[in-house]
DNA sequence: TTGTAAGCGTTATCAT
DNA sequence: ATGATAACGCTTACAA
């Protein structure tokens, strides 16, 4: 029944070893290269990927390991990344943390084991800040949208602070002055951005405050109903992911806030839907191809060398300015205002 | 440097052959089993997993092969099967067709060679609606979200023309007269879901028409550009699917038509953002988890019995009602009036 | 229960 | 350029 390296060599009257070199794009006598192909069309030969690496030490297989597939972020990196790995012929198993730092190490192990050429390695969230590292693989590794502290892999993230702060430019030239920033806690990016959204925000004097938020939707959305129902309720809200700016949005809703009427709503991740709702979310676009083309390079790159010193390539997003961010009532029109 | 199974059996004073008892979890002396755990720590051995599947004939890998990834409905499917198979130990090979036909036929002639244990295959749209099915694979394969014609394999889908229907009668217990219903050409559930919503259409005595709209969206915002521009509009637009709800609202965007003031929309697929356009868009829930550890379930049945029938597992969506629906002006309030 | 040894299907080495 | 052969690291008869 299943046909092997033999069987298309007696085929084809040829050692098994001028097939498996004919497949192999090694030089071989035109005629007879012509004849194992035939042969191998006759037979229905295919190949035995694990014999093969097995043999040749070589798995062509990269493992892409992701916090959340369900994160439309995460999917257009991984199709970008996808789509490379099968020009190169090179297989990708795929692997899905929910931001579980154990099924992450469960996965690197796995990755070991499946002596896989490489890893693309988007980290899940660390709860303790103080967390150690993971011992170093035997495998390149590269990270991507966020770096694990400690650990030297290269990584090609976002240029996270100054993106928040371009975000917080322009709210503040649209009018806005009483910002609320919501970032991740757990995550290096949540804190990058929110270190942009401090500095920018100070720069132009706004009345900003900004919130580390745990995990859980639910401790988020409980921690934006009290930043609502105060006295003075904020111009506008920012948010540090396209997940987190759908969890506002629910909240917002159940509080019967309106968006953008009675509040601004900005933050990162350009996601398809986000032209539709209110005016239009503005955000900060990530360059997702840009990463995922960035990370299969880098990570083929370092197969090729591995003691070459760890990069860090860090690339700008894009604004994109939609209607939410109208000005709140009573502000002059923008671009003639007050910003310093 | 790389540690293999002689090295720890000569670390814990045992043969190889009782290693890999060990690790395979076959009936092994409880003193032995502990010595070899100890120097499998130690020695920080990790099973060659290309080894092991030559030697067993078992790769212990599916092969998920998605038209297109960034579709959150197959995102959440694949989340289902991947977890489902990392709790069995089995490796996810992910493949992306982005539907392209002749991608989805290399990937299952590498799924041949990698030897996986089944695939589950959400297949690409066929052009031509007599394409031959692909030849008959070595391996179990389980389709979902589409069958293919004229070939036999395990399904499972959604009972879409009976959902389809669902929705119109939604839309006329609305008040909604003049519906049009925009369904993919090229694709069996897409036929399908527009047969419901005829059926339905007549049985209301709606003012219907459904247009089956090929592949592009370009053509189908010039088919919905010809349909909205006609004398008289219609009341409400149902599309086919989640990826076709955003293009038309684009579409509707582009030509300053307001959803839901001026017109309804509705569809298929549950995305996490459609409560927020508009005042929520009313959709048939698939319940992709189902879907997700439904087609998983099969397909480890199929690999323990291959040749049992085929099985055709239809699954029933939800009408997740929304203010999308509201009536067109001057309409009898909703169970008060007309629908027969 | 444990050890010995063969062999899974391929590629790499070494002759020719 | 081609062929014979060993070896990749593991599991599984089979023997003890």
């Amino acid at each position: 029944m299943a046909v092997g390296i033999r069987d298309v060599a007696r085929e084809a009257n040829v050692s098994p070893a001028t097939v498996s070199r004919v497949l192999g794009g090694k030089p071989v006598n035109p005629a007879m290269r012509e004849r194992v192909l035939q042969a191998v069309e006759r037979t229905g030969y295919r190949p035995n990927l694990a014999a093969r690496r097995l043999r040749s030490q070589r798995s062509n297989t990269i493992g892409l390991i992701v916090a959340d597939i369900r994160n439309p972020f995460f999917t257009a990196v991984s199709r970008t990344i996808e789509d490379i790995a099968a020009q190169r012929g090179m297989r990708v198993i795929l692997c899905n943390t929910d931001e579980d730092a154990a099924k992450e190490a469960a996965y690197l192990d796995l990755m070991a084991q499946e002596r896989v050429s490489g890893v693309i390695l988007a980290p899940a969230r660390r709860k303790g800040a103080g967390r150690r590292p993971p011992p170093r693989p035997d495998f390149p590794v590269v990270l991507i949208d966020r770096t694990i502290p400690g650990a030297t892999f290269d990584c090609v993230i976002l240029e996270n602070a100054a993106m928040a702060g371009e975000l917080v430019d322009h709210l503040a030239q649209a009018g806005h002055r009483r910002i609320v920033g919501l970032f991740g806690a757990d995550s290096g990016t949540g804190r990058e951005r929110r270190e942009g959204f401090e500095e920018a925000s100070a720069r132009h004097a706004l009345d900003a405050t900004s919130h580390l938020i745990p995990h859980g939707e639910t401790e988020g959305a409980q921690m934006l109903r009290d930043l609502l129902c105060t006295a003075e309720r904020p111009d506008a809200i920012m948010a540090s992911n396209g997940v987190m700016l759908l969890g506002v949005l629910r909240a917002l809703r159940a509080l019967h806030i309106d968006v953008p009427g009675d509040i601004a709503l900005a933050g990162f991740d350009n996601n398809d839907w986000m032209e539709f709702v209110g005016q239009g979310l503005t955000v900060i676009e990530q360059p997702v191809e840009d990463i995922g083309a960035t990370a299969m390079t880098m990570l083929l790159d370092r197969i090729d060398n591995p003691d070459a010193a760890a990069r860090r390539v860090v690339l700008r997003g894009q604004l994109v300015a939609r209607g939410s961010t109208v000005p709140p009532a009573g502000t002059p029109a923008p671009g003639t205002g007050a910003p310093a």
